[in-house]
DNA sequence: GTCTATAATCGGATAGAC
DNA sequence: GTCTATCCGATTATAGAC
């Protein structure tokens, strides 16, 4: 791996468990390998090397959310697949994090792929639970834009539960508990082609 | 106020908006007027500090939350009652933000009020619910855990979505998907008396 | 490209005078 | 109780040699 590359891995780690404002540059230095000098000769600063971290990190949720909504399957079970995917839930969302550091949220550029993944992550879902109502899968009554929002935060709010609790179970419990009120709002007998 | 209320709540105030790692005792005098000595004969430090200031905002939360899910009405009103509450929602959970700072959550007397602020809340939603269920409000098939989670989860998941957004759009949306799934599974006709 | 030296400021406190 | 002085390490770099 070259130099450039282990401190954006480095610095992806280290925003992920201690966010922004808990990332120093010789932290980094040290998880990298890589020294004073030649990180400052690859990156301009902690911000420059901040958003290229955060911005690989939104790429990879959206490219990994894209793949399993946009599968094969009714809108039930691509939901059920997405909501089951394993996760690293006592380590959070690296990208649900960084809304709570005030720096990231004060600085436009690097705010950017945060704003934009939520924003595309709440699109896509509504755009599916449109599909599976105007296949009859889903009640007509049902809102797909509030429920898209409702989804999203389950899992946010799921994240910050296990860590709370310090365990994964309030996590798959509110999983279960969003998949059980949607059940009772579908007609399980109706398949997307 | 005190000198040691002054401390108390600026640490709130700092503490909410920054985060533990993200809080100085300087700007803990500043903010406050109180002068560094002062600072250090009412409190150990910034840890002694930290708890004070957690233990207070942790049991508003619960006490609020209390007061609400104890009133009158049936128990989609009383959640509705709940969840409608206005909140400063850009700038999230006091205590919910908590969990993203791994020197609170590698801290045992800091972490205490945060894990048992959220484990009382889903205990105490999962009750209401149950009680749903048993009054034949709610559908017999809903499960008041799972779904007590996803309560407090679509909550802290709305905050962190309102952050990214800069909107409190999402946070509303979110909210009122989960009582759109909630009311499909109810009985309106049914009241507490 | 990488290394070491240097530096101004902040973080988190302790000591002792008033 | 409050104030000022002092301390040591961390933060976030810059400068210049190799």
């Amino acid at each position: 791996m070259s130099t450039s590359e282990r401190l954006i891995e480095s610095t992806r780690e280290l925003l992920w468990e201690r966010g922004y404002v808990g990332t120093s540059p010789k932290a980094i230095q040290q998880l990298s390998g890589v020294g004073q000098g030649s990180m400052y000769h690859h990156f301009d600063g902690k911000p420059d090397l901040a958003f290229a971290a955060i911005t690989r990190t939104a790429e990879e949720m959206r490219a990994k959310a894209a793949l399993e909504l946009d599968g094969p399957g009714s809108t039930i079970e691509r939901l059920t697949v997405y909501l089951h995917r394993e996760r690293d839930v006592l380590r959070g969302c690296p990208v649900g994090r960084l809304t709570q550091d005030p720096e990231v949220m004060a600085d436009p550029t690097l705010r950017r792929p945060v704003r934009e993944t939520f924003g595309w992550l709440r699109g896509r879902l509504a755009e599916l639970l449109a599909e599976g109502r105007e296949s009859g899968e889903l009640d007509p009554a049902l809102d797909p834009v509030a429920t898209a929002s409702t989804i999203v935060a389950v899992l946010q709010g799921g994240y910050v539960l296990a860590r709370a609790a310090d365990s994964t179970e309030p996590f798959t419990e509110a999983v279960e508990g969003v998949l059980g009120l949607l059940a009772a709002r579908s007609r399980p007998g109706t398949r997307a082609s």
